[in-house]
RNA sequence: GCUAGCGUAGCUCAAUUGGCAGAGCUCCGGUUUUGUAAACCGGAGGUUGUGGGUUCGAGUCCCACCGCUAGCUCCA
């Protein structure tokens, strides 16, 4: 007999070999239906394997989870993604499977299949699960030492499982399979009881991936899926969907006119219209007071930077890839740079020139002006690179700023400084160009020309602790002051395999643990994750999502020992010795392009009175009222609102409908009543009309409300609770 | 950059197997003089992303390029 305890005290004894869905017919047939998988003991597990062997405690602590579990749902979508392999697989062939896993309401599948599966195919994959759905057949495990798994996936052809198990796995003594009919794969599991439990799921979308994520590995393709255990659950979830869409900061970006990005200008670059304009030049203003307040100094430096200085900082030979070519005062200056670089052996993104192409490579820098009469075309490879670098070391090269803080370190050194100085704080609104991958781009939220809130605190030693905990303050109260709450702060650090990063060991993790203290005595919760650090030092970053559910960087707070190294900045000190200062890098919005971009969607477009771009409409009855309502739109401008008054001939209903549309806060509505007491008949974009009140009335609660910097939303973001799900189900 | 999809008026979309490029909104002109989410009439707006090809004939089929979208990879 083995004693089973439920969530509710209970304890019931059973049979050595029950399992959970035993115990869940022993209650009642409905609750037998419902049970999806089991908890033990925070475990989520097979409904269907003997309790006794998934845990020694006793009695067994046991929760049933059924369809309205949340771990369950992550449950079914595992399943659901296994049915759909075995869908794939019956429809292709020579189908190699690699991993499945669930994430966060969707579920996805990686294949090594050579024909493409495109869009038009869903419906006969769809089609195919149902069939494997209506068979029910329930989802059996079984376990087998190392060399027999090898085995098993070598007789099913499955060579990335193989390779899995040798690697991925190799500390596992015992490998779990689940067999479903002819399906066999390998997987950690938990599943569904039988694949008849999957009432409601949809075939999303296929893209392409790569084994293990490694861009070099070979090419998968991915087919995304979502499930739920109820038809109705699946629709709203879609509805959902295409809500969040809506809010998309490029839709409404478009509509409200705040920006656009046009072919023309440029991939990734934006154009900032009027209106954006205006909720960008606002959110300056403010940070800009704050910084001042807080004891930083504006500065100002150039978008173009010379080369040398970005090879002394780091950024140029570690990011050549993702920066714009650089710029040369002489024309012949790209191809000797790019000839340079397909000598490089080391350099694989260019492949070394043949001696015909070599020679058209000569010829052209000669017509440039090149002095190309004495070039040892026939020399080693060596020589001929010494002998174009030596030619390019004299030219003026630039790069047009991938960063700021190259500059704002020139300008620290251009003084001597004491320890009487420090901390210095350079601020900038510093636009910076990358060269981001076209595929990367997106909106306002990822472009190749964006301008960081950026500065540079330099300290000594002593003050790094004060200094990081008040920046976090700071990015903390501006994320505050727009209301934006659904962050979450994430701890970069090094991943000590790779070598991307620069400096010591010693420095990096002094900065680090230095970092991890200052975040929790601020009591700032944190996730720390290793490898996303800059390659200067390592970060904190306060993350939000978008309205797809997507994580962006906003705020960031970067602590660096390397910079000061690498440009070997000082401080004298009180014993009249020179010290090493210590830089912190900070940008509480991040970029304003980004930051605006997540508030537009944050907001739906419907910005608070003191971020709106047109804050307040006059709306005159008739014609008869126009006289009216420019002159309180422009007692209203002469106490700074942003007022327009809308003078078209249209009834008032046409014009309220157009001002609601565009999202404006407050509409005046004047005819002859208001004209004749001074008065304004008020309308709220969100609790509609207000009454008339008197015109000094109306402007005292803008003026409150402006400088409150009150923020209330229309609607809260819906897909900030999409899709989080962290049940341990999916791959091994 | 890679995989897949998409590109028709400023916007949202239509155009049968390849057979005369269309609608609503916006915009412009006029009528209307209006009380809290759409008054009425008329007009303009296009080398169907660009370039090539197949065809008697291409928005539709093929190729290349440009751009957009999702995902992957990347992200100072």
């Amino acid at each position: 007999m083995i004693q089973v305890q439920l969530p509710d005290g209970t304890v019931l004894d059973k049979d050595d070999h029950s399992t959970a869905l035993d115990i869940a017919a022993g209650i009642s047939d409905g609750l037998r239906r419902a049970t999806v998988a089991a908890d033990i003991d925070g475990q989520v597990v097979d409904a269907t394997r003997p309790l006794a062997e998934l845990t020694d405690l006793r009695p067994v602590p046991l929760k049933l989870l059924t369809t309205r579990d949340a771990e369950a749902a992550a449950v079914l979508r595992h399943s659901c993604a296994h049915i759909m392999a075995r869908a794939v697989m019956r429809l292709y062939e020579g189908v190699g499977l690699a991993f499945g896993p669930v994430r966060g309401n969707t579920f996805y599948y990686d294949f090594d299949l050579d024909t493409p599966i495109r869009e038009d195919d869903f419906p006969k994959i769809e089609a195919e699960m149902k069939r494997i759905i209506r068979e029910a057949e329930p989802f059996e495990r079984f376990t087998m030492n190392r060399a027999d798994s090898i085995q098993l996936c070598q007789d099913l052809g499955q060579e990335l499982k193989v390779e899995h198990i040798e690697t991925g796995l190799a500390d596992h003594e015992e490998l779990s399979f689940y067999r479903q009919g002819e399906f066999v794969d390998l997987c950690r599991g938990p599943h569904l009881p039988h694949a008849g439990m999957v009432r409601a799921f949809k075939v999303l979308s296929v893209a392409g991936s790569h084994w293990k994520g490694d861009a070099s590995n070979r090419p998968l393709q991915r087919l995304y899926g979502t499930a739920f255990f109820d038809k109705k659950e699946l629709r709203a979830w879609l509805e959902q969907l295409e809500e969040a869409k809506k809010r998309d900061h490029r839709v409404l970006g478009s509509r409200l006119k705040l920006f656009t990005i046009s072919p023309e200008v440029g991939q990734g670059l934006c154009l900032w219209l009027p209106k954006g304009a205006t909720i960008r030049a606002t959110l300056e203003d403010f940070i800009r007071d704050e910084l001042l307040r807080s004891g930083y100094t504006p500065v100002y430096s150039p978008q173009i930077g010379r080369v040398e200085m970005y090879e002394t900082s780091g950024h140029f030979p570690y990011y050549r890839d993702s920066q714009f070519a650089p710029l040369f005062g002489h024309s012949a200056g790209q191809l000797v740079d790019y000839w340079i670089r397909a000598l490089d052996p080391d350099d694989a993104d260019v492949s070394p020139p043949t001696a015909d192409q070599e020679q058209s490579l000569l010829e052209a820098a000669r017509v440039m002006g090149f002095p190309a009469d004495d070039f040892p075309l026939n020399g080693s490879t060596d020589d001929k690179r010494r002998r174009l670098r030596e030619w390019e070391r004299q030219q003026e090269r630039y790069l047009l700023r991938p960063m700021n803080c190259p500059h704002h370190v020139q300008m620290y050194r251009a003084i001597p400084r004491s320890y009487r100085d420090l901390p210095v704080r350079l601020a900038e609104f510093g636009t910076v160009y990358r060269h981001e991958q076209s595929g990367e781009l997106n909106g306002l939220l990822r472009v190749r020309g964006f301008t960081q809130d950026d500065a540079h605190l330099f300290c000594t030693p002593d003050q790094v602790e004060e200094e990081f905990r008040k920046t976090l303050q700071l990015v903390q109260y501006v994320l505050d002051a727009v209301g934006m709450d659904d962050y979450r702060v994430q701890l970069s650090t090094r991943d000590p395999a790779s070598d991307k990063y620069v400096g010591s060991e010693e420095l990096w993790e002094q900065a680090e643990s230095t970092l991890r203290s200052v975040l929790s005595k601020a009591d700032i919760p944190f996730t720390e994750v290793a490898g996303e650090a800059a390659f200067y030092g390592p970060k904190a970053d306060f993350m939000v999502k978008d309205c797809l559910g997507r994580e962006w960087q906003l705020g960031t707070v970067q602590l660096d020992y390397n910079l000061p190294e690498r440009f070997e900045l000082e401080y004298i000190g009180p014993d009249n010795r020179p010290h090493r200062p210590v830089m912190i890098h900070r940008a509480p919005f991040g970029s304003m392009e980004r930051f605006v971009g997540v508030l537009i969607e944050h907001f739906a477009g419907a910005f608070p009175l003191w971020l709106a771009p047109e804050q307040i409409r006059v709306l005159p009855l008739s014609e008869k009222s126009d006289a009216y309502a420019v002159d309180v739109a422009e007692r209203l401008q002469k106490h700074g609102f942003r007022v327009t008054a809308d003078l078209q001939s249209a009834r008032v209903q046409a014009k309220i409908r157009e001002a609601q549309l565009e999202l404006i806060p407050y509409m005046l509505i004047v005819g002859p009543r208001e004209a004749e007491q001074n008065a304004v008949s008020v309308r709220c974009r969100i609790d509609g009309d207000l009454g008339v009140m008197s015109f000094e009335d109306a402007l005292d609660r803008f003026i409150k409300e402006r400088d409150a910097r009150t923020v209330r939303q229309i609607v809260k973001s819906t897909m900030a609770d999409v899709g989080e799900t962290t049940a341990s189900v999916g791959e091994y």
